[in-house]
DNA sequence: ACGGGTTAAATCACGCCGTGAGTTGACCCT
DNA sequence: AGGGTCAACTCACGGCGTGATTTAACCCGT
């Protein structure tokens, strides 16, 4: 019953907020008049809004540019020290905390390797709660001016769990031996701040959309390639769930019907060929006791030797790989596809040509020639960067609405 | 610049009309006070919008309901017979033209078969303007009472290409020999009504979607399971399209990396292996001379001997089928997948376990245990239904405005 | 120093919107 | 005939975006 959407008159003040916000928070600085120019509001309601963000603190005015004859225009931006965002990246082998300033500029990252209890939950829940405190005891921050956390976790992340009560975001993550772990529970004990959880290439594809090699794109897929594969897909300019929230699954996607056993039970599935646990652990000659990313390196290193095991692994998941884009250029129709990830970009500068020829081959011509597939821009750390565009995000949607500071909710991305 | 979306207070009040005019059409008489329930919108601006719709003629009232002590509540309906929708199907081996009132009750449809010249464009278009004009006089139903004319092809539907001008739809069907070619353009010197043109997997989508087994459903896949596959993606409750407008070529998606060659000219797709021309063709049994159709019943009925090749051709076809459903959970996490088609529907009673079977063992078992997989519910001429549905579902988005009509333009779905 | 030209930004009357309380209308039962 | 009940209409109110008009801030030529 009782659809939402934009309904009342106020539901477009709302929106107004919002857009203008946007843009003058992507469009870098810009006066009043260009506002108006590119958001397609009239003079008077831009002199209203920004009146009214600049009541609220929101943003503030930023010297002028100068005209030849004219009133200069004066340019207003976001106010990049009203508030903070925190990123977590929930990773294969360490949790990272990151504090940002509302410009997504890292002011202070805690690092801690994920030793040998592996993801048990309550040490992981214990590291961020930790790390957390440390990046803000180190910087000084106000908890009053944090927005929210955004964490990136491996796994699904699945709201309106029935068994959660209160915070009902639940994790399902196969890899790290996580079943229905109600993190936001978990988490709320220890922290009163908003909590926006999303798996971990979700949040990347944030980051590379808003940020990266994704730029732009309306419509476009952005490839998680690390230990294992997962993607996030974007469709007209927002991250895709599905019905449950564990949209873009594609590392278990089949290359193979009947194939090489996967660590997630199937067979067959393209994490089997192309992750890198799955690489590394095919070629056997890692030495022994390295970590997997030592591990993938010497591999890599070992590829430079023609026709050597190594680099028959590498052309065959580049085949792989790019097979498994065509099919998200076929299902999808994106207008860019960005591979990210350690591994990905590890290994991209090596790979990206024949997986591009791969995509060619096995793709429909039509929509394959309209998609440019690219590595992604932002080094490895951009899953806890788009980890803390997660509140900017509902900071911005909402227009700016600091209350939700008070809410205590958790949600999903 | 400048983009579109709610912006004046004036849009509210279409949004209001659409919403209502909606739930009208949907959810059967209904009364001002369930209207209001159900769509959250006061009493107040219920009067207002009904009055208006009223008094446009686009609504109607129909009896009453008695209360027990109260005023009787007078039931509303969009009026059937205020206009007419006109959908095509061009199908495999014929077209199909049927005629449509406001209620999508079929007054009158037309099957002319494709005969020897295949899907020569002017003949295609020939056979649609002759449909066309059938179907009106017959019923002598009057031209300006049409609201629009929706046109299912076999092949990817793009909008904007540089080559056409005015009417910008082109249509690309490698399996017909179709390169870009401007149906819109070429109808247009034969009609003046507003076309709708869209890949005939979509259009059955819809159909579905609204009248069949996808009722309800938010997201969701239908697939088009006919001489070869197609699909169409339905998010957040309208048909994804992608850049280009091609999502959804299920059809050409990967399940052997260098398996069988397609008709499409790469190896190893889907349609290569489930395909009704590629089954017929691989069993090589179907007596000479018998159309597709035929033949594939023959193979259904020689199927019934176990361990025939038929019945092992069919069990590979649901593997392979079951596979690619996996992919689709896996990457669109929809809720529930729905199996059209004529092929579909003639094996599907056969196949459907074994089809779950497949998609439960290759799908991440977390959304495959929230995905419904089941067949279509409307029978073989669906596709020419959903055609009609798109000119019916534009009038229904833009608030019932009767002004299109005298449009002269084509679009995309 | 000063006024005319030019452009940015603020102001304001206008028409329209949805809300929700109050009113009217139509029916029931006693 | 009269009171109860519920559907539907009416209307004052606060709020919105628009676009013409006014005010503010700067340039340049004299």
């Amino acid at each position: 019953m009782a659809e939402k959407g934009r309904r009342t008159v106020r539901d477009l003040r709302r929106g107004s907020r919002s857009a203008l916000l946007r843009h003058l928070y992507f469009e870098g600085p810009l006066s009043r008049h260009e506002l108006g120019r590119i958001s397609g509001l009239s003079s008077g309601s831009i002199s209203n809004v920004v009146g009214e963000l600049l009541a609220d603190g929101l943003v503030e005015e930023c010297g002028s540019v100068e005209s030849d004859g004219g009133r200069p225009r004066t340019l207003l931006r976001v106010t990049p020290g009203l508030a903070h965002l925190v990123g977590v990246d929930v990773g294969e082998t360490q949790v990272r905390v990151a504090l940002f300033d509302l410009a997504l500029t890292e002011l202070a990252a805690s690092d801690q390797p994920l030793s040998d209890c592996g993801h048990d939950v309550g040490h992981v829940v214990e590291l961020i709660l930790t790390g957390l405190s440390e990046v803000l005891e180190r910087t000084g921050v106000d908890r009053s001016t944090v927005l929210g956390v955004g964490i990136g976790v491996p796994g699904i992340v699945e709201q309106d769990h029935p068994e959660a009560d209160g915070d009902t975001v639940v994790v399902h993550g196969p890899t790290v031996g996580w079943d229905a772990v109600p993190l936001g529970r978990l988490l709320r004990a220890g922290t009163d701040l908003p909590l926006y959880i999303d798996n971990g290439a979700k949040t990347l594809g944030q980051a590379e959309m808003w940020f990266g090699a994704g730029r732009g794109a309306r419509n476009a897929v952005v490839v998680l390639f690390g230990s294992g594969v997962g993607a996030c897909v974007i469709t007209d300019g927002a991250r895709f769930r599905g019905s449950t929230s564990s949209a873009g699954e594609l590392g278990h996607t089949r290359v193979h019907v009947g194939g090489r056993p996967c660590r997630c039970g199937a067979r067959g599935c393209l994490e089997a060929y192309v992750g890198a646990e799955a690489l590394v652990a095919r070629w056997g000659d890692a030495p022994p006791g390295t970590s997997e990313k030592a591990g993938l390196a010497a591999l890599l290193d070992a590829a430079r030797q023609p026709h050597s095991k190594a680099a028959e692994l590498l052309r065959e998941a580049a085949e792989y790989l790019g097979a498994a884009i065509a099919d998200l250029i076929n299902l999808f129709n994106p207008e860019r596809i960005v591979i990210g990830g350690w591994a990905g970009l590890l290994l991209g500068p090596r790979l990206l040509p024949a997986i591009r020829d791969a995509a060619t081959d096995y793709a429909f011509s039509f929509p394959r020639a309209k998609t440019a597939i690219e590595l992604g821009s932002l080094g490895p750390d951009a899953v806890t960067l788009g980890a803390a565009a997660l509140p900017l995000s509902h900071f911005l949607d909402s227009g700016g609405s600091l209350s939700s500071r008070t809410g205590r909710h958790t949600q999903v991305g």
